[in-house]
DNA sequence: GGGTCGGGCTAAATCGTTTTAGCATGCTAG
DNA sequence: CTAGCATGCTAAAACGATTTAGCCCGACCC
């Protein structure tokens, strides 16, 4: 006959009906519902409370299994707990690896996030914001998302294209990519180097191939202009469908092959791209990394299943997310103090079987 | 001088500071926040106000750029018009398949969702569960995550093991499957099939086989046990990561042809384990399609870019979460009408290049 | 001319919290 | 003896909507 114990519930004490509002631990105390939300939310308010009360009010909301209601905490204080993720769609490998992060962040912090996918088409841009506004998320992050017009809350952006006053962009380091994969090169003792450059219209491949420059400089290797070719698909699946792009590449590690200059290996510009010249490689009798060393870039999951596997720059998907959320958290927490403009994030050089010492030299 | 022409707004009307309440537009009328109310969610209520009022409102709204406070309106109505998604992690490929589906489903019907990824851990199945209720979704999706207790709220489960009381289960329909793959086989004259069974504590395991036993009766293969070995890994990498089945595969396509028996071709439990068998026949001398043919499932991403292509029998992960999400939707819409305790996906045979006549016969 | 009806609206309660302002009560200090 | 002050609580006003139950007024009926 305990008062929880009673006859309908089959396992624990909650789930019994209908949920126990704030109203119906204090009605059971026979105190005020203003008490129980000081106690309960360890207001500083509750100092004048003796602790005997506050531990009457605890025992009190545990049995009965009080939950306290969201909705209505978040209509009161004006504050969601929640932020919105914007992506062009959620099932691709890009998104899906950053969202991961951005989730672990997010959840670890007591936040929850809504997520829209807008099939890269701008005019669903502008009716998610609305929507996700509505639901008053409290800041956004948008994953390869270019966006026109200043945005109304806190933002963090990833993969994004402009320069927008006041959020940050959160970026791969170039620099780091473009030099990891050619240092790793020429110390196998390759010299000419085929490239294949990003799709004009991404912002990727400008910072990428000045990288590219830079880093060849550096190491004194010469870009041979007839080893550079300009892919027309997009770096994360923005346009472009993964199996154009792996099109794209066979077509084009056809072409090197034409091209009549010589090389040894080829950096492309993503893993699938570098998977499909790798495929045209072999149909043409050549042998990897024995005759043509290959790296990539993104490390998608196919690479590792390759044969030969495919040496490529990794991007930490999941730190990025992660990343991004924590800004996004910070900003948050410390609004007017201004932010960084970006967030630069090291890649990482993940070597397996696709490269290998250039052929007839050292 | 016109009113909604102010000096700050540099670009369209909306967003001037503050948002508009309600009660600002009611204000701005000279009428009260009922009618208002009632104009705007074109109540049955609404019929008593007429035509030129009600386009009064409408354009005042319009004017002001009135957007209604989600949360208040949850409040009153109990309504959030959001659901709760648990997966093990939203950043590997199988979920993420599926929670594309399940959220061109919802936010077509406007709804949202929260998502949690519980890396496998069951004690925070029920965390997020909790934390999932507490913000007061109105049904839930389970991807890939075993439930014990009954749930408190209508639910929908993709890759469920279980069976529950009043939940769906949104399931492959595994004998199709096996009869796809089997009579493709059949078709290019293999006789003498090589399986790979699933992990033991999966469930589709189970399933999967008796459809593959019952298949080859159908059409008249014999199954011989030499040349069935069981995985450990699981479906959709969920205690296992991809590297380590694709190892397995590699290990356990050597097994087959240490094993003494011949066979031509691989019905393999998966595309990782197909493409690491499909590693180590190569490895053998033998080649993919001429002396092996390989057919793998679920059609990841890799499937396509293998070297040669993978022939296997497509999961249309968007498709079911597409139904999970119409299914829920259903369930909310039609509270206590029994729904089914199963929907079945047809899965679909996507012929590449890794399967062809069978050797020396046909 | 009083009652009824319907057209066009509104007051007020409600959803479940948080939070501000203050009310009793009893004790102490002057 | 009374003002002052803790101490331990509570009443009531938010938050921004929805919704129930009417109110007021003019027209119509008999």
């Amino acid at each position: 006959m305990s008062p929880a114990r009673g006859t309908s519930p089959p396992r624990d004490e909650p789930n019994t009906g209908k949920p126990i509002r704030l109203k119906d631990v204090a009605a059971h105390l026979g105190l005020s519902p203003t008490t129980v939300s000081l106690v309960m939310n360890r207001s500083p308010a509750a100092k004048g409370i003796p602790p005997e009360t506050q531990e009457r009010v605890r025992a009190a909301a545990e049995e009965l299994g009080y939950r306290p209601n969201f909705i209505a905490r978040s209509l009161r204080r004006q504050r969601t707990f929640a932020v919105g993720v914007l992506l062009p769609e959620i099932s691709e490998g890009y998104a899906a690896g950053v969202l991961g992060g951005i989730e672990d962040q997010l959840l670890q912090e007591g936040y929850f996030y809504l997520v829209a996918g807008h099939h890269s088409k701008p005019d669903l841009f502008d009716d998610y914001l609305q929507l996700l506004t509505e639901r008053s998320v409290e800041g956004l992050i948008l994953v390869n998302t270019p966006i026109e017009n200043a945005l109304a809350l806190p933002a963090v952006v990833v993969a994004g294209h402009r320069e927008l006053a006041g959020v940050t962009n959160v970026v791969i380091d170039h620099q780091s990519a473009a030099r990891l994969a050619l240092a790793h090169l020429a110390e196998l003792g390759h010299r000419r180097i085929a490239f294949f450059k990003g799709h004009a219209h991404s912002a990727d491949t400008e910072a990428r191939w000045r990288a590219i420059v830079g880093a060849s400089a550096d190491l004194g290797l010469e870009i041979d202009p007839r080893l550079t070719l300009q892919l027309s698909g997009e770096p994360a699946g923005e346009e472009f469908s993964p199996e154009e792009g792996y099109r794209e590449g066979h077509v084009f590690g056809r072409k090197l092959l034409e091209a009549g200059a010589p090389f040894t290996a080829l950096f492309a510009f993503n893993d699938i791209s570098a998977i499909g010249a790798m495929r045209a490689f072999s149909e043409n009798g050549l042998r990897i990394p024995d005759d043509v060393s290959v790296v990539g870039f993104d490390d998608i999951l196919s690479a590792a299943f390759q044969n030969p596997s495919l040496t490529t720059v990794r991007q930490p998907l999941h730190e990025m997310g992660r990343r991004a959320a924590a800004e996004l958290l910070h900003k948050l927490g410390a609004p007017g103090e201004d932010s960084p403009p970006a967030i630069t994030i090291e890649p990482e050089l993940v070597v397996r079987d696709s490269t290998g010492p250039a052929r007839g030299g050292g």
